[in-house]
DNA sequence: CCCCTTGTTGACTGTTCGGTCAAGAGCGCC
DNA sequence: GGCGCTCTTGACCGAACAGTCAACAAGGGG
């Protein structure tokens, strides 16, 4: 119980949250769980909305190492979005396994619901998705350099395409509770490849 | 003021609901900005859920008129699964302007909140996210026949992908919002079409 | 005219919420 | 040893929360 009482409660706040939602989280909930009194965690940080963005970069975090793995792996761009998708499902599938529910996206469900509570969080928000996206869309370019792709898709619209995409199937994952659903987003991620009519 | 108290309930709810979420809407803010008591809303509601279970089926009850009115045109398949989608996106534009916030989906957003409830709620939501695949995979098997779309594509598949492409649109339109990012989903529904590789 | 049903009221319960605060513990540095 | 910094404690605040209740209004049918 050294200096990793931050970290901890993000940790733990991460959890609570995927198994619901932001707001059904309370901040007692997650003292609680954490082991630490609720002034401890006004310690290090401001408010609640600010533990809800301090969690948001944590998953940040954890998607930009899936990615950076993915992505720097030495294949082809769309075998690269391919080890992606297939992380992101496994990613899912094992948060249903720790927290006992199907999460939706970690990034894109809180995002949702933190923008909603102004412009700064709004942008804080955006400026990952972008960066997310950005990853999709320097793949797309480079398939397209390499006649992989048709070179009239536009990199930047089907890069939001896809992550929509995943999005949705996450989503939808939560619903039903039926983390298989990301697993099989990969055929979908590629037939949005296709150039559209 | 007549018999109308229970619609008013059901309405007043959505939006707010809209504006935010479900659990960051108060049984209080909803009696006053429908001009009621709380003992009223509880004579017609056993429960903050089931109201949200109403609301639901309120939704559903919207989305279905706006499904039978596209797919019921006189027009090719693919044609009409483009008009639900033109619709789909001026609705969350029309919901954007009256309440002030881009919502997401009506549907799914409300599904996989109150999914995570129960397995009751979980049912009562997935129940209606199938009837709406449904739409989507009649047209697609109509459209096959047609020759219109490639057969090796399976229609019930593909109806979910472009469920979960549309539900991720409308997450990622709350995010930034910016309700122009589903009124574009046409190209990538229509992507979805193509033949996975 | 009374009764019964449907709906409405407004005050009430107990709980939980996010957030504050003064006091102190532990600890390294001068 | 004493100072200052980081972190923790636990009690406390007022507001908001979901849900309850007995009383009462309205009105149509017998």
């Amino acid at each position: 119980m050294a200096g990793d009482t931050r970290e901890r409660l993000v940790r733990v706040a991460r959890d609570l949250i995927h198994g619901s939602s932001f707001a059904q989280v309370s901040v007692e909930d997650i003292c609680k769980e954490a082991g630490v009194h609720r002034g401890s965690l006004y310690h290090f940080f401001p408010s609640k909305e600010r533990l809800g963005l301090a969690v948001l970069d944590a998953n940040w975090a954890m998607m930009a190492a899936l990615l950076d793995e993915a992505f720097g792996a030495e294949a082809p761009p769309l075998e690269r979005i391919d080890r992606f998708v297939r992380g992101f499902g496994g990613m899912i599938a094992l948060m249903r396994e720790r927290t006992g529910s199907t999460p939706e996206c970690p990034i894109g469900g809180l995002s949702a619901e933190l923008s909603a509570k102004g412009d700064e969080p709004r942008a804080h928000a955006t400026r990952i998705l972008d960066a997310w996206a950005a990853y999709f869309s320097d793949a797309i370019r480079e398939a397209e350099a390499r006649g992989e792709v048709d070179p009239t898709v536009d990199p930047h619209e089907t890069a939001l395409r896809i992550l929509a995409y995943l999005q949705g199937t996450a989503l939808l994952a939560k619903a039903y509770d039926r983390p298989e659903i990301v697993e099989h987003a990969r055929d979908g991620v590629r037939a949005l490849l296709a150039p559209s009519r």
